[in-house]
DNA sequence: TTGTACATCTCGGGT
DNA sequence: ACCCGAGGTGTACAA
């Protein structure tokens, strides 16, 4: 049986279906209403609700309210967890080592337990990633401008790691910095320190921000700062192959 | 009742259950082996595996594998989902508006199908945030340094939004950028952006990056640039009244 | 709607 | 372990 579930477990059934599911290696999932601590890098408190709580086998702690994509109350994977039975209190402790973080839930009533031996071999193929603007530049660089040539990919500088150097026809060095999405401040800011750091040791250095569009404060910015913009969108294709390739000579 | 659930369910106590769940404006809960497409900003494929599934009563709508915290596949809050029935084919489909973005389930086959009618009237109380830095500073401006006075809060500059905007004790205009956590080189970019948009309007402009500790490169950058530093750490504490404060003088 | 920045960000890659 | 930056980031808040 992949799947096992009870409709309002007693104490002893969530006891015997919490520590089942541990040693399966299960997704635990609970219906429950709850209280919930936290104490870690912040703190936090939420009164009695109804959460779905899921507990995965890498450790992973997820509490859910009924609306929003984020869990309200979580721990990442490698987190330790444990069902500790008080006097008339369930608690549900999740606890992390370094940075040292507890997550403490109280479960006042389960409506549902389950757990679910999932079995996945499959993860997932993404496409129009930054990382394939890149390599798309790399492999075509005309689409920058022409006699573009790229250098280095990914190359770290003193403050930072820059995306694209390379030459323009010009001999004029030139730093990318690619975006999948509208560029922001941040983006802009980002570019300017890696230009300013090449600009530490070398003359003639353009910068480039290559993102499908700017915000009207990164237009700004980027004017000021005396920056370029080039528009270009993420390809949304199937990535070929060598992706480790940082020079041209590898 | 507040939950149902059906282990293995046929198509159509699936169609009725998914119904229902939705309309009761519940949680609905699939254990499920499916295969996941996903076409909007990015676009991904995900091949047949177990997952947890979550369709919320806002629309958010989350896949997940027996690993990590994050979803591997999503639809934030305002999704619509539907069910439909092909030849042989069951196809929960999750559309978004602005930006188009489509997710597709084909459930291959459904181990249980569930749905949590879930009351919650709570909402996260949350303690140790960047802004309770920056409203502590605002009530004890010694703690930065003695002499210093805050005057603005969040305030908009040419290039951004200035955390606090004050004066030192010899008449300088001093910018603060907290971070709850390590300082990294973005955060130096952050502030050396504000300091310089200041200077474009001032002289004797300071910047002090307030956080709990720096990274290596973030020390360097601050000090080529010569900005400073104030170690403090946010608080964990209840936060007092007034957080909309914005000026002294409010 | 757009812009701006935080987040217990998470996650991966590199050193 | 720390550092750095991407992310289909999501989320809140203001203009």
């Amino acid at each position: 049986m992949k799947v096992e579930a009870k409709f309002n477990p007693s104490k002893e059934e969530i006891i015997d279906l919490f520590s089942k599911g541990l040693s399966k290696e299960a997704i635990v999932t609970i219906f429950a209403h709850c209280k919930v601590s936290y104490d870690g890098r912040a703190k936090s408190e939420l009164g009695p609700g109804d959460r779905v709580i899921i507990i995965k086998p890498d450790g992973s702690f997820l509490i859910h309210q009924k609306e929003k994509r984020e869990p309200v109350n979580w721990q990442p994977p490698g987190s330790s967890t444990s069902l500790s039975v008080g006097e008339d209190k369930l608690i549900l402790k999740s606890v992390r080592r370094k940075p040292k973080e507890t997550l403490e839930v109280e479960l006042i009533d389960v409506y549902l337990f389950s757990y679910f031996q999932a079995e996945d071999y499959e993860t997932l193929a993404l496409m129009g990633s930054e990382a394939e603007m890149a390599d798309l530049v790399f492999e075509s660089p005309e689409i920058i401008e022409p006699g573009f040539k790229p250098i280095f990919k990914e190359k770290p500088i003193r403050h930072g790691i820059v995306d694209i150097l390379g030459k323009d026809k010009n001999g004029n060095i030139v730093v990318l910095e690619f975006k999948r999405r509208r560029a922001d401040l941040h983006a802009v800011s980002q570019l300017k320190r890696y230009v300013e750091t090449i600009r530490e040791e070398y003359e003639n250095v353009r910068g480039i921000l290559v993102a499908p569009s700017l915000t009207s404060g990164a237009r700004r910015l980027l004017e000021k700062e005396g920056l370029e913009f080039k528009k270009l969108k993420p390809p949304k294709q199937e990535k070929s192959r060598k992706g480790r390739q940082k020079t041209l000579f590898d």
